[in-house]
DNA sequence: CTAGGGTTAG
């Protein structure tokens, strides 16, 4: 039906023809350009060719310059290839146009076609038009059924798609490895090792074993299964391996915690000459930075670069926890313009890995930034938002994205409350928790957890309503855990209500005798109350138990380097200054009126001894070292490891105010903003 | 067709 048009020079087919086997499609591309009317043959080599070289957006693009030009009767085999490329773009809307195209052409019965149509539809997360074209068509082969069981694992409705391998089963054409496969595929993201040894027997009975992709898939299951002695069992017993193969095993090992024998797995690798991939660097990073390995993590990243292994959008997903997790403001920018360097592609994840990124180390305005210009926004896009806020003791603004969420159409869950409920309590607005936590079950239909019941005492108690928290822990229909009494120790430590302290303090102290913190608490609050039997009854507690106080340990970046401080550290370079600093500071207090807040002190010595023994708190002596060395306008950010002490909290204020500089302190339970004299967490840290 | 990625305490 496609009339061949104007005959094309032979000599320019042959050489159109080598640069195509040569993989040289620009230079096919010029020459395609040259011909005045295309005709369908090289067309469709062009279209196909640019599909299988992982260029759709160049073969969509000239599939529909062509059609626009009306220069194209497509054939079956064209429309393959364009079908088959916007699957590789996951672009729902082309996926559409492309179908109306397929009918428009009437080429409905075409059961290549057909099959391939289901997959786009699939790959570009449209599962009900997957099924509905499925359902049309009058001819099925086992590919069709298998495309089909693919599109419900990619739209992940997994359990649908074990579903439609059972219906394939009772009244289906006989399944293949690749059905095998993808149903293998599904039970492991459902972590189900009942599928997973079934399909295990079948494997065995049917003669699949020596399939390298059921042997991986095989090795996969058992490892997201965490049965990882089993997967290394499949894995050692594959006659054949390829990278996939490896990168599972690795991966095994890293979630099962062993990280060790995943190193030693990947030099074992190089060894063998398997050759690496970024999906065997990713899994690396991704593995360091999971088991806590972060400083390991960063080299890889390095490491991969210099292999010559270029970082794609899952390692930059993966890397970028660990600027997060070590608050490298300056790792994570780079990363943020490594990624706008290199233009990749607009994604969810890495966005969201920025937006948290930024609002830990210190900067939410930047996060916001990211956010507010992300295209498309999840829960978990939400979530990390109202986190963000919530960390920062911007309530207000948690409760405003949480209507923007519902307005959006995202339905809350989980974490969205605990993101607002805690944002809630660290800005005070009991009673917008309190309708908040109402609204959970009877506007979404979700049943507070432990962890929503410990926030709303963590509400009530921040704001003061202490006897209200202790009857609500009585009162609710979970068992308490230690961060609801925590989070009312804490509230009668701030609140000075010694009754309410000791009780929470002595149930604390019987289910988590392992917190250091919780000791702490109880002795600050006996001894501001001078009750110094009971504070060296907790003391010796302590001692019996073997409980020892973390050190505080506070660190701050300045330029490209971090400087660590540790309490009574007295050994950091420009010492004298930055002692001489704090007494100077601490003179000009005096002068306005200030009294040291020496309650907080442990060790029973004097007045001036106390002093002392406070000046040298590390958050002080970062702070201090800072201001010493910033340039002016700069804002100082400020890592501590515990919570920030009273008396640390209101010299740092006063610097704040008395020097004109905006400081953020990041103690372990939130950021503290200081800018002229006042903090964002009005006082009650 | 199989691997590697993001949110929750006091």
């Amino acid at each position: 039906m496609n009339q061949i048009l104007p005959k094309m020079p032979a000599s320019f087919i042959g050489q159109f023809k080598s640069y195509l086997n040569c993989g040289q499609l620009n230079q096919a591309r010029n020459l395609f350009d040259k011909i005045p009317n295309p005709n369908i043959y090289s067309s469709t080599l062009l279209i196909s060719a640019y599909t299988k070289q992982n260029r759709p957006l160049d073969s969509i693009q000239l599939y529909q310059n062509l059609r626009k030009e009306k220069k194209l009767q497509p054939d079956n085999l064209l429309l393959l290839s364009i079908t088959k490329a916007c699957a590789l773009l996951s672009d729902p809307i082309k996926a559409k146009e492309i179908h109306k195209d397929v009918i428009g052409f009437g080429f409905k019965s075409d059961l290549p076609l057909g099959n391939a149509l289901i997959e786009m539809y699939g790959k570009c997360g449209l599962i009900s038009e997957a099924q509905q074209l499925f359902d049309e068509l009058p001819v099925k082969d086992v590919i069709t059924w298998t495309s089909l069981i693919l599109s419900y694992k990619n739209c992940k409705q997994f359990r649908e798609g074990l579903g439609v391998f059972r219906e394939m089963l009772i009244s289906g054409p006989k399944l293949n490895s690749v059905t095998l496969l993808s149903v293998l595929a599904i039970s492991s993201k459902l972590k189900s090792l009942k599928f997973g040894r079934e399909i295990h027997c079948f494997v065995i009975r049917n003669g699949f074993e020596d399939n390298m992709f059921i042997g991986s898939g095989l090795v996969d299951i058992y490892s997201k299964c965490l049965i990882t002695h089993d997967a290394r069992i499949v894995f050692d017993g594959m006659r054949s391996k390829d990278v996939v193969s490896w990168n599972v095993i690795l991966s095994a090992y890293s979630l099962n915690g062993d990280l060790d024998e995943a190193l030693r797995l990947f030099d074992k690798m190089k060894v063998d000459g398997v050759l690496l991939n970024s999906a065997s660097w990713n899994s690396m990073i991704s593995g360091c930075v999971q088991n806590g390995r972060i400083e390991r993590a960063l080299q890889f990243f390095a490491q991969m670069q210099d292999s010559g292994t270029k970082p794609n959008h899952i390692t930059i997903a993966s890397i970028l926890p660990a600027c997060t997790g070590m608050e490298s403001i300056r790792g994570g920018r780079e990363i943020h313009g490594y990624v706008y360097r290199n233009a990749f592609i607009k994604d969810i994840i890495i966005d969201t890995g920025l937006v948290l990124m930024y609002a830990k180390c210190g900067d939410l305005n930047t996060s916001r930034l990211v956010f507010d210009q992300m295209p498309r926004k999840d829960i978990i896009a939400w979530n990390t938002m109202i986190v963000a806020n919530s960390m920062h003791g911007c309530g207000k603004e948690t409760l405003t994205l949480f209507d923007k969420m519902i307005e959006s159409g995202i339905r809350p869950d989980a974490v969205t409350f605990s993101g607002v409920l805690s944002g809630c309590s660290h800005s005070q607005l009991v009673d917008k928790a309190r309708q908040s936590f109402s609204s959970m079950e009877r506007e979404y239909g979700l049943n507070p957890d432990a962890d929503h019941y410990a926030s709303m005492v963590d509400v009530l108690s921040r704001a003061g309503y202490l006897n209200e928290a202790y009857e609500f822990i009585q009162n609710m229909p979970v068992e308490p855990t230690p961060s609801a009494w925590g989070a009312l120790l804490n509230g009668c430590k701030v609140y000075k209500n010694t009754e309410l302290g000791k009780i929470a303090g002595e149930v604390l102290l019987d289910i988590e005798p392992q917190n250091p913190g919780n000791y702490l608490s109880l002795l600050n609050i006996f001894v501001g109350a001078k009750m110094y039997d009971d504070a060296s009854r907790i003391r010796m507690l302590m001692n019996d138990r073997g409980i020892r106080k973390e050190p505080g340990c506070s660190w701050v970046q300045i330029k490209n380097k971090v400087y660590t401080f540790v309490k009574g550290d007295d050994r950091f370079a420009m010492r004298n200054e930055v002692y001489g600093f704090l007494k100077e500071t601490r003179r000009k207090m005096r002068v306005e009126g200030y009294m040291p807040d020496t309650d907080i002190v442990l060790q029973d010595v004097d007045g001036e001894e106390k002093e002392e023994v406070l000046c040298s708190h590390s958050e002080k002596l970062a702070v201090a070292f800072a201001i010493l060395n910033l340039d002016r306008g700069e804002v100082i950010r400020v890592f501590k490891n515990l919570r920030i002490c009273g008396d640390c909290h209101g010299v740092i204020s006063f610097m704040a105010k008395s020097i004109g500089v905006c400081i953020t302190v990041r103690d372990s339970v939130r950021f503290h903003h200081f800018k002229d004299g006042s903090c964002s967490c009005k006082n009650l840290w």
